[in-house]
DNA sequence: CTATAAAGGTGAACGTGTTCACTTAAAGAA
DNA sequence: TTCTTTAAGTGAACACGTTCACCTTTATAG
């Protein structure tokens, strides 16, 4: 019997400690151990529950890892959502929210190509977090690509969504290409997106105008 | 004792022969029962061998299921660079190459992803089969733009290494893409591949022509 | 307050991928 | 041939993710 939650709540109360309990432990060990070498029962072990417990929280270990992830994740997104500035072009602010993921990426390679593997592959249900944050990021450079549209930066001609859907290839591939370097640097990642960029923005056609 | 194989080498043919049934098991088992339904034990009582056998054949399940279906994937695509048509375009040549590709996935979408999958993540060794198919794919992929930029399809000012890779992303992340769906259609795949492309071969940004 | 229902929590048990000490048989040496 | 070495083959044992029948505690009904 605990004072500091006398209502008729204290269930929703521990469920909610307990599940802040088993991410802390998880989070901590798959940074130091990583993902495969990080067992489920270790993890009830440090965040002192029982081993059915945590599936009383999560779904398998791959939810565990998404949701260990996903606050932090969700961070970087609003906050690079945040940072797009309007008077510079839509390519710029494109790529300074692939930054600011790679960046993010950056801080634990291994543990992030395991989770961008679950979000590309994942069976039907769990999946639900990491497509959300699809679909803003998509949502957010459909709207980049409008306002390039408006300061004729971007043909008018162009499909936003197929468009959008081309950025988000390119940061994709881009990204799952380097984490299976050896080492992973937010800077040569860059470099390789904008390669990519530069040829969604030129065309690589032969044009009346450049026919040398 | 065997009187067909009667010379020094009878290790190796047995070793062969186990390797080949081991292999025939799991084809078949793979493809009517899926990946995870399929356990190593299953394959190794259907291919009457024990079950440390299989893995002095194969370092583990994955490698086992791209062995099993190495075989047919690197026929379909020798089939289709043999069909490459030196009087057609680079762009449709690559299309049919990914047509044909895409056609294989189709006959058995569950396992083609587990295998995608496999080739994107696969941890440090075994991916060398993949690997090399995908330098060959983008070897190939590099001649076609060679020959593109002969008869002005393609401008000369493009990097051959870029747009190959660019060609490549765009085809793995449709095929990804479409693999996730419920339902796996070529045709479908082709038409979000084919617009990609159209992005790629007029680019996005507007250009003193096209202004209005 | 008591009785009942609901939900969190638990660990033994299960299925499966993988390892390894051992057996067996072929290849090579003497 | 006979002995030695090498390697294929084997299944018991292990590790780990996951399930489930059960317990305990809280919430709710009477």
């Amino acid at each position: 019997m605990d004072i500091t939650v006398p209502k008729g709540k204290r269930k929703a109360f521990q469920r909610l400690e307990t599940r802040a309990l088993i991410l802390e432990s998880a989070k901590a060990l798959f940074a130091d151990k990583g993902f495969e070498r990080t067992t489920v029962r270790a993890i009830a072990a440090s965040s002192e529950v029982g081993l059915g417990t945590i599936f009383k929280h999560f779904e398998d270990k791959n939810a565990l890892l998404a949701a260990a992830l996903h606050d932090d994740l969700a961070a970087t997104l609003e906050r690079a959502f945040k940072e797009v500035k309007h008077e510079k072009t839509a390519r710029e602010n494109f790529i300074h929210i692939a930054s600011r993921l790679y960046q993010y990426y950056a801080v634990n390679p291994s543990l992030s190509k395991t989770l961008v593997q679950q979000a590309m592959f994942s069976k039907g249900k769990c999946q639900t977090v990491l497509d959300e944050q699809l679909s803003d990021f998509i949502g957010v450079i459909d709207g980049l690509l409008e306002k390039g549209k408006e300061k004729q930066e971007i043909k008018q001609s162009a499909d936003n969504r197929a468009v959008a859907f081309n950025f988000f290839s390119h940061y994709i591939i881009t990204l799952v290409s380097c984490l299976n370097q050896p080492t992973f640097s937010p800077e040569s990642a860059l470099a390789q997106l904008e390669e990519q960029l530069d040829i969604t923005y030129s065309g690589i056609e032969t044009t009346p105008g450049s026919k040398r």
